[in-house]
DNA sequence: GTACATTTGTTCGTATGTATA
DNA sequence: GTATACATACGAACAAATGTA
């Protein structure tokens, strides 16, 4: 299903791989501003990671400043 | 008032203990076709667990093919 | 016709424990 | 010892649909 496999065997972590998934869909424009990125949840459906993985990577893009998160709402691609 | 404690020091996930328990009733009889399992809610009351922990194992009964869910009514026995 | 309670659906927040590199 | 990763389990908040009073 997921034509972008993370490995788990490397040297890159997880969590990163999929955090540079998600920022180069914001930077190709696929996910544009105030969009809702993957949930944890879809994220642990389409990598079949843990959700908690799932988190770190969306904890590193808020790192980036490359979205910001609603409590029980979703994750959002931040404007600009 | 529970006669069937669920364990949260053993091997056993709490979630798959209480499958298991409305599995044997199912099994048993006393829970037949098309009778309404438990709520959520009830799973809550009558074990103590949190309602996250009741889902999975109603989701858990339904990947088994013995449940179905109805959105807002509730969940099912299978037929046969 | 309206208001309320019930019930499942969804999502993030947090913590713990285990295993591995 | 630290970082990574998974599984489990608690909770909170809100949405949406259904059924009932």
């Amino acid at each position: 299903m997921s034509q972008r496999p993370v490995r788990t065997d490397g040297p890159v972590p997880v969590y990163v791989q999929i955090a540079d998934y998600i920022e180069a869909d914001i930077k190709a424009g696929r996910l544009r501003p105030h969009d809702r990125i993957p949930t944890e949840n879809a994220m642990h459906a389409e990598w079949g990671v843990a959700r908690t993985t799932a988190r770190r990577a969306v904890n590193l893009l808020r790192e980036r400043d490359l979205v910001y998160t609603v409590p029980q709402r979703g994750t959002f691609v931040s404007p600009q």
